[in-house]
DNA sequence: CTTGACCTTCCAGTTACAGGAAGGTTCATA
DNA sequence: TATGAACCTTCCTGTAACTGGAAGGTCAAG
């Protein structure tokens, strides 16, 4: 498929998506025409980034999460050692979230007038 | 406090405390020597701000979270409505890592011999 | 009163894109 | 067959959110 499809499909910008190529994140076939060629897999690994991304992870961790799965030469031990990071990051990440989420919450059910009420909730925000 | 201690306790580099008063995001007092100074709030702040952009918020979206808690003069329907869009960008960053979180740890434990198995996880990670 | 660890401003570089120009390709329609 | 819209290409510039480093002022300890 085309980038325009590919772009659709991922929910990621082609500008995006040709910038990804240029930093060696994808590596799509071309036509005779020229025209980057897309297939599911690319897709797939397009979407994954466009999520992690939005996740607050760099591109270049997002390299190394792609990476879990496509270098084949890597040893196991490696590959448990980088997910398991990850994961410990990840958990960090959902934590703060969740935080982040109840907060908010609150302050929502907190305004129940016509004005906002002076609470320093600010010190509940920042408790992480 | 000096901006070595602001940055000690906020997790952020002074660098980019700085940064963050450039773009008007934070005012400390100046001491006499020109020193910037940092009361306890400006930390709680900072450490909001750290949080909120290492979950993929940008630099506006925190603004506009800082701004729920700073503007006095804002009507409660404003910032409800604000603060419930940001709960549903939440819930989906919350559910998309635990999605991410699912996928890894399945690799983690697939990965049980030496070599990495040729799963195609790849699938799974962009169902989202 | 000097030394080292702070702090200041300013300017340049980096990352991760986004916008736009200039031009080639494809495809439906006149 | 031609022409126009809607694609695609590369290239170059601009922006956001920092990051590093130079040049120099401040402060507390020995």
């Amino acid at each position: 498929m085309n980038i325009g499809e590919a772009s659709g499909r991922s929910g990621l910008p082609a500008k995006t998506i040709r910038y990804y190529e240029d930093i060696g994140l994808i590596r799509p076939d071309r036509g005779g025409n020229g025209y980057r060629d897309y297939g599911s897999d690319d897709v797939h690994k397009l979407r994954f980034l466009n999520r992690s991304r939005s996740l607050g992870f760099s591109v270049d961790e997002c390299r190394q999460l792609l990476a879990l799965y496509e270098d084949k030469s890597r040893a196991s031990a490696d590959v448990k050692e980088i997910a398991t990071a990850k994961l410990t990051e990840i958990d960090r990440k959902i934590r703060e979230l969740t935080e982040l989420r109840r907060t908010l919450e609150h302050l929502v059910h907190a305004c129940h007038g016509n004005e906002r009420p002076d609470c320093p909730i600010l010190e509940e925000l920042s408790e992480g």
